[in-house]
RNA sequence: GGGCGGUUAGCUCAGCGGUAGAGCACUACGUUGACAUCGUAGGGGUCACUGGUUCGAUCCCAGUACCGCCCACCA
């Protein structure tokens, strides 16, 4: 005899053993079987099971259970992501408990220390999801660094780069100053926060003056005085150490008369001021502040474009701490160079410019903030501040406090800098044109429908993808440098110059194989060179140092070295649905489960995963990846906020599920599943479908006591006599039937509410109690078949709920078997009814509906005599 | 600034061109010998606002007002 209720906390380890010793997580490979495959969104290496990959993980499981039980081949694909930066951070946080910092180790030790760490403490979050009851194929898990997928990922790389899909460039970047790399804009936050903006003067070369007039709308002059300043307006002052120029809209007439010429930046030691040009620009909107525009080429987006289209310098002002630079020549020296550049007196290229360390000798090493105060006060004590009359009517320097919007880091949560470096980047726009075609013609369908309008957007507005890292954990990017070569002809013969300035990259899968273009692009400009084996040096100074020297037969040596970055994660989890299959390997599974049927993955990864996704598995199967991509919500709390440990509102799914079981977790997950933007979830709901499991087992229990668990497995409908039981059979078929539309519409809470209110208020409520009088009664052919229909219904039961609640169903399967017939293997084995959807017995649904509303009615009467 | 979405019962939301739905909460009665319960019944809504299309609009269209979210370079 069942107990009362079920033990999940004994049940879930020993039946999850189970599965995974049959292997019934395993596809089928039945060749005649329909494919259906999911491929997991990779958790990172250093994640725990958190709500998010509870709901994620539990509805692939049910597509997955309910495909498997459909007879479908069945790959769950699972596997875990490198996760550059969030690795590499967990790492340096642990060494730091034993006051080792990374630079402390040599960079091939601290490599080495990551993996030990990801060996010993890396992936619990597998063990996790198997106390969910995920039945991914866990013996194809992958890794994202693992030799395959490294291998996947070099190949793609040297393709994108011949094809000229991937380049080398300096751009301004989002610079990271805590991790010191470059980040993608993804991963960029932007945030209001409270600024200012100061407003100062900057004065006119050899104290030149104009008339300076405001008008109104009508044209009547509102102000009207002689200046010998232009004002400027900046929420950054620090940055106006590297001002290339001042820009003006061409048609702001208040400036027209001191256009081209020259004003001066107020800041840094008095003898040494720089000047720079009054230019015109589209760019500066005259109604906007002061309408002139400081321009600093290598700090700014919108400056870096003006500077651009007017060739206007851009001086780095910082280095990558975001520091005042502290390098080069003294201040005074450096000045003097751009002063005579910006009088057009000297050449410059940018190199020359970037070389330049205009930083005034007391700011330099200053951090970016100190460095503004130091230039504020400054600015302001030498009187160069625009005044305003303050509240009490003394003259104060005009300060705006306003709302900025600042960029931060979405992993080390400080203020991004945009700097000017040379990165890699993905042609993404080019890639992105077959991503969105694939999508518009419905090759892939978003589900729900509306997000493919976000896809859209994103994609129309697509900038390039800088896919290099300054990190040390990660897909090393295969690329290898040489000196750039340039060659003369002097006393008739050709002497060439190795410049290591601006180096020259060799792509190749291997080593080998960018010596070889290595090789035969010097040979191409007329260098005889050699290039010795796999000799390459570990950084740049090393492959200088040993470049050059010519041997005996009067070659020159050249000693390549490797690009020191790693690539963006996301370039990696972009080839996952075909990299974890065996790409480049045609292999079998490859052939069955590319593409793959569904992603399911939540919002706020439709940029950063699905888009790349579709980009890569265009490009490089010539197919889309998945047939649809399922959107789901957002896990919150109950009240609608967003979880988080700060809060302290998180709730860990592991914690419910030691209190309340897996399936329990997953059903609530699964009602609550809609195509709305986020779920809230409560302990409440959880609890109430644990109810429901106990409901469900003591309804089991129930058929065990009245010896209806001695099911046969067959059934003819067609047969039977008592209404009652040709009700339910039709009720069974019509749930069914609405469950597996609404499984496969991905309407995860119409599947689950429809199976709950069968069970609960269909099967237990109302057919368990009517049967109760046939039970017990003295018609036995009534009895044996009410008996046998009953059975059946709840072996039907079983199976509708398997997806959803598989843990519960198996054991109850398990239990029920030792007392009826023995059952044949486990659930994995049981197939999704097909019989009898669509069966309705009409005449006998009619007569249940009467019978119900008349008891119904019954009672009621009886309620209000008060009976 | 651009885009997307929302506004329906006290709460959370579903719905749909044709007398408004669910769950929770509330009220009443009844059950609890498969069940850690639950059942039955009931109260409760100008479906944000304004126009338009239509025989008919909560639903379709346009606009307004709030509220979210995403993207974006106003110094």
């Amino acid at each position: 005899m069942l107990n009362s209720r079920f033990d999940p906390a004994a049940a879930e380890p020993r039946l999850y053993k189970r599965w995974e010793e049959e292997g019934c997580f395993k596809p089928s490979m039945d060749t005649a079987a329909e494919p259906y495959c999911i491929v997991i969104p990779p958790p990172n290496v250093t994640g725990v099971l958190h709500m998010g990959h509870a709901l994620n993980h539990t509805l692939q499981d049910v597509l997955i259970r309910f495909e498997r039980m459909r007879g479908k081949n069945v790959l769950w694909q699972p596997g875990t992501d490198h996760a550059g930066i969030a690795t590499q951070m967990v790492v340096e946080r642990e060494l730091a408990k034993s006051q080792i910092r990374r630079t402390d180790l040599t960079r091939d030790d601290f490599v080495a220390k990551v993996w030990e760490w990801k060996e010993e403490s890396g992936g619990q979050i597998v063990n996790q999801d198997k106390r969910l009851g995920v039945s991914a194929d866990w013996s194809r898990e992958r890794f994202t660094m693992d030799e395959g997928l490294s291998a996947a990922v070099r190949k793609v790389f040297v393709q994108l780069y011949n094809e000229g899909l991937i380049y080398r460039d300096k751009r301004l970047v989002n610079w990271d100053p805590h991790f010191q790399t470059a980040i993608s804009d993804l991963e960029v936050e932007n945030t209001e926060v409270d600024g200012h903006m100061w407003h100062f003067k900057y004065p006119l070369a050899g104290g030149e003056t104009y008339t300076y007039v405001e008008k109104d709308e009508d044209g009547t002059v509102t102000l009207e005085e002689e200046r010998d300043y232009i004002s400027i307006a900046t929420t950054r002052p620090e940055t106006m150490l590297g001002d290339g120029a001042v820009a003006v809209h061409p048609d702001d007439e208040r400036y027209k008369p001191i256009v081209g010429k020259l004003c001066e930046i107020p800041v840094g030691p008095k003898e040494h001021r720089r000047l720079i040009p009054i230019i015109t620009d589209e760019y500066p909107d005259p109604a906007f502040g002061s309408g002139a525009v400081k321009i600093t080429g290598a700090h700014d987006e919108n400056d870096h474009g003006v500077a651009q289209r007017n060739n206007i310098p851009m001086y780095s002002l910082m280095d990558e701490r975001a520091a005042m630079r502290a390098d080069g020549a003294p201040y005074a020296e450096v000045a003097a160079v751009a002063q005579r550049i910006a009088e057009g007196a000297e050449d410059w290229d940018g190199p020359k410019i970037q070389a330049m360390n205009l930083v005034p000798d007391e700011y330099r090493g200053l951090d970016r903030y100190e460095a503004r105060e130091r230039v504020v006060a400054d600015i302001t004590a030498d009187g160069n501040a625009v005044m305003v009359e303050g509240e009490d009517g003394e003259m104060i320097p005009y300060i705006e406090k306003k709302k900025i919007m600042q960029p931060f880091g979405d992993r080390s949560g400080v203020v991004i800098e945009p700097m000017l470096t040379d990165q890699w980047f993905v042609n993404a726009e080019e890639l992105s044109k077959e991503a969105r075609a694939a999508v518009a013609d419905g090759r892939t369908d978003f589900v729900p429908e509306n997000w493919s309008k976000t896809y859209f957007n994103w994609l129309d507005n697509i900038e390039p993808w800088c896919i290099s890292r300054q990190l040390w954990w990660g897909h090393r990017i295969p690329a290898w440098y040489g000196p750039a070569v340039e060659r003369k002809e002097l006393d008739g013969g050709w002497v060439e110059t190795y410049g290591w300035g601006k180096p020259v990259p060799f792509c190749g899968e291997t080593f080998e194989e960018a010596a070889h273009s290595a090789f035969a692009y010097y040979k191409d400009i007329g260098v005889k060179c050699e290039i010795v084996g796999d000799d390459y040096a570990d950084s740049e100074i090393e492959a200088q140092e040993r470049s050059g020297q010519v041997n005996e037969d009067g070659f020159y040596r050249v000693t390549l070295y490797q690009d020191p970055d790693v690539l963006d994660t996301w370039f990696s989890s972009a080839l996952w649905p075909f990299s974890t299959l065996g790409w480049p390997d045609e292999t079998d599974e490859l052939n069955t489960f590319y593409p793959g049927a569904v992603l399911v993955t939540a919002f706020d990864i439709i940029f950063f995963w699905v888009a790349r996704m579709m980009m890569m598995g265009l490009k490089f199967i010539g197919e889309i990846p998945f047939k649809d991509v399922y959107i789901h919500a957002l896990v919150l709390d109950e009240k609608g906020q967003k979880m988080s440990k700060s809060k302290g509102n998180a709730m860990d799914p592991l914690e419910l599920i030691d209190e309340y079981g897996a399936d329990a977790l997953r059903f609530t997950m699964s009602r609550l599943a809609g195509m709305g933007r986020n779920i809230r979830l409560s302990k409440q709901g959880v609890e109430g479908n644990r109810n429901f499991g106990t409901k469900l087992w003591n309804a089991a229990r129930f058929c065990q006591m009245n010896e209806c668990a001695n099911w046969d497995g067959e059934l003819d409908p067609a047969a039977l006599t008592e209404p009652v039981n040709q009700w339910i059979v039709s009720e069974v078929a019509g749930t069914f039937a609405e469950t597996t539309a609404a499984l496969e519409a991905y309407r995860f809470d119409d599947a689950a509410g429809a199976a709950y209110k069968f069970v609960w208020n269909t099967y237990c409520d109302w057919y368990l109690e009517l049967i109760k009088p046939l039970l017990n009664g003295d018609n036995e052919d009534a009895k044996a078949e009410t008996r046998r229909v009953a059975g059946w219904a709840l072996d039907q039961i079983l199976k509708l709920l398997h997806p959803f609640m598989p843990f519960i169903t198996e054991e109850l399967w398990g239990e029920l078997a030792e007392h009826g017939p023995k059952r044949e293997g486990f659930l994995m084995l049981q197939r999704w009814p097909e019989f009898g959807v669509g069966y309705v017995h009409e005449a006998a649904t009619e007569e249940m509906d009467w019978v119900c509303e008349l008891i119904s009615e019954i009672r009621s009467f009886r309620a209000d005599l008060g009976v």
